[in-house]
RNA sequence: GAGUGUGUAGCUCAGUCGGUAGAGCACCUGACUUUUAAUCAGGUGGCCCUGGGUUCGAAUCCCAGCACGCUCACCA
């Protein structure tokens, strides 16, 4: 990728080697603009056309073109665009000689008056130059700018100088983190920070990257969920905490699964599951808000509209709507498997709750374009989620999906320490069974329990999808500035 | 992991039946104090992803590999 020996470098490294002998250094140590683009194009809005001022600002940024020889040069800084204008009659040799070693993606410095040109383009008449930082390789063409997908996500600099559209959607998803953690902490809940190098495997279902400690002499995991230690943190009495952070899984790659990806998760004493139904709508709501500035927004052809109250549906509700069984109406296992053929695929070993989930999994999710929390998962499907207060084949877990894509899981969060137990113990045996993604025992976590937690409500939302839908982007890869990539060899 | 597509100049892309490697932008030289994808004239720039094979001759056909995209499977 580094290419020494292509000319156009060469030649832009003989002007770095002008600027020094003029005396400049092309890297100073600092420099001070004054000004803004935004600031100027709203102070000098009524400027009329061919109009020069006298009032001398400083502006900095990158060049990103340069036309009639010089003569005007677009310079853009972190807001927008000022062209800068050069006259041969008033500037001085030694400006007009830095104008000829500007190159494009060179980073300079203008002092000038503000005026704007006949053809009504606000503009810096330069007084004095300054070579902020010499760019030595050329950016790409400025028509089509970089589209080699490959490239944007390996160079994600040169992605985003060309690309604007890199850059706001890579500005929406701070201001949707920012806007998550004001929510919460506006809320009183703590954001903490958890393990992320695990001994014990818990929290979720998936397979772990595993990494060994020298001195400890023993292997590692990185962390797939948080959750088992932001709940030891609630039965440590803190009444709310949060943590916003990378979990990392050891699955395939795809337009929606990177390996490392962020989450936020929530848990929030003496909550239920209402609760947090509650609190993801607000969150979905003000991130949607201030990165887009309004709740109807649109995902490719489609319109997602957040202004109205998610719909709250059972997930044998929405089975019975699209498919026509009435799981609540079954009360065996039998009678289920029965119900099923010719629906889903049936195993012998499938249980009521495996084939409600399947059901819903294969013919209703994608069909929740709408905002949608998806209500009373079977129980066999929740190992650390209460049971319902009114049915003991459920609980009290919703899933949140939005455009078919599932964004949030929450519960009631199972605080029962013989219950969690023997779910422990049967996540072990599907571990023996050769299910490589069940739980793992964690008996301090029991322990935990044993010494009481309260009644809590918890929610875990994937922040990479969330920012996806919210700023349009059809990959998981464009909303992570830097995602996974194979080595080059 | 399976299927499928792509890989040619710094960038965006052409490249016909297998017969000397092309364009636009960028860069260099010159013209022009005019612009906004500035224009005009001339020029530089290539491991045609890598390695084999077929052939008198391969960017092109065949095989293998590498990287990336998409679809499917696992998964959030």
């Amino acid at each position: 990728m580094l290419n020494p020996s292509l000319e156009q470098r060469q030649v832009r490294i003989e002007k770095l080697n002008k600027f020094e002998e003029m005396g400049i250094n092309p890297y100073p140590n600092i420099f001070k603009p004054n000004t803004t683009s935004d600031e100027l194009n709203e102070k000098y809005k009524d400027l009329e056309n061919g109009i020069e001022t006298e009032d001398e600002v400083i502006v900095a940024g990158r060049i990103k073109a340069i036309r009639n020889s010089g003569m005007f040069i677009d310079v853009y800084d972190t807001t927008g665009k000022v062209q800068v204008y050069s006259s041969l009659k008033t500037l001085p040799e030694q400006e007009l000689a830095k104008i000829d070693l500007f190159d494009i993606g060179d980073i300079i410095g203008v002092k000038g008056t503000v005026r704007r040109t006949k053809r009504g383009e606000l503009s810096i008449a330069a007084k004095e130059f300054s070579m902020l930082s010499k760019s030595l390789l050329p950016l790409p063409e400025k028509f089509h700018g970089l589209t080699d997908v490959e490239t944007k996500y390996r160079q994600r600099y040169v992605d985003m100088i060309t690309n604007d559209d890199t850059v706001q959607t890579l500005k929406k998803r701070s201001l949707i983190t920012a806007e998550f953690r004001k929510c919460l902490i506006e809320k009183g809940i703590l954001e903490v920070e958890t393990p992320i190098l695990q001994p014990i495997l818990g929290g979720a279902n998936a397979k772990p990257f595993v990494t060994h400690h020298n001195t400890l002499e023993m292997d590692m995991y990185l962390r797939i969920a948080p959750e088992l230690y932001l709940k030891r943190l609630i039965v440590g009495g803190l009444d709310g905490v949060f943590e916003i952070g990378r979990l990392f899984r050891n699955e395939g790659l795809s337009i929606k699964h990177n390996p490392e990806f962020t989450t936020l998760e929530v848990y929030w004493m003496y909550k239920d599951y209402f609760d947090m139904m509650d609190l993801c709508e607000e969150l979905v709501k003000r991130s949607c808000m201030v990165a887009n500035g309004t709740l109807q927004i649109k995902y490719g052809e489609k319109e997602i509209d957040f202004s109205q109250p998610f719909e709250r549906r059972t997930m044998a509700s929405l089975v019975k709507e699209h498919v026509g069984i009435d799981f609540m109406a079954i009360e065996t296992d039998e009678e289920a498997k029965e119900k099923c053929k010719g629906v889903v695929e049936v195993n012998e070993a499938d249980t009521w709750g495996d084939l409600m989930v399947r059901v819903f999994e294969e013919r209703c999710e994608e069909k929740l374009e709408k905002p949608t929390h998806v209500m009373d998962h079977p129980i066999s499907s929740s190992p650390l989620t209460k049971t319902h207060r009114a049915d003991k084949r459920v609980v009290e877990r919703f899933e949140t999906y939005i455009n078919g894509w599932e964004i949030a899981n929450a519960y009631s969060e199972l605080t029962n320490p013989l219950d969690q137990y023997n779910r422990f113990k049967d996540q072990v045996n599907r571990r023996e069974a050769g299910d490589e993604e069940a739980n793992m025992m964690d008996e301090d976590f029991c322990t935990a329990l044993e010494y009481g937690m309260p009644p809590t409500g918890g929610m875990g939302i994937g922040m990479d999808r969330l920012c996806m839908i919210l700023t349009n982007s059809p990959s998981i890869r464009d909303v992570i500035a830097f995602p996974t990539m194979r080595k080059l060899k």
